[in-house]
DNA sequence: CGTATGACGAGCC
DNA sequence: AGGCTCGCCATAC
């Protein structure tokens, strides 16, 4: 289709609220498990106010990784406590209670 | 067409 | 548990 973004971007708008899926995750469902970064990279491309559910994406350890160049981590991880998505002390999410099983 | 980049992942120390 | 290194893939230049 139009390119590999536009694949991201659909799987991530399947996310539910209150749920989490990561990089590769996504990435794996895409067709190429070993794609995670480049799923990064097309989050990062999103535009502020995109109705792109970016937020619920994290990495395998549970933890957001936005803030290398801007403070949308912060911005992310309120909008997760909005749809309740419970962090521990370390920042991290529970994958096993929050994490997206894939579509049904 | 070759090199560099990037919101990752798994392995190793 | 936490931090560092290498590997992988899809765009940009």
């Amino acid at each position: 289709m139009g390119g590999f973004f536009r694949d991201v971007y659909c799987v991530v708008r399947m996310i539910p609220p209150g749920r989490v899926a990561t990089y590769g995750q996504i990435a794996t469902y895409l067709g190429s498990p070993h794609a995670a970064r480049t799923v990064g990279w097309a989050l990062g491309a999103l535009p502020a106010g995109t109705s792109v559910p970016w937020h619920r994406v994290i990495n395998a350890l549970g933890r957001i990784s936005a803030s290398r160049s801007g403070h949308r981590a912060d911005q992310q991880r309120a909008m997760l406590e909005e749809e309740d998505v419970v962090f521990d002390e370390s920042g991290r999410i529970d994958l096993k209670k929050h994490g997206w099983k894939g579509p049904r």
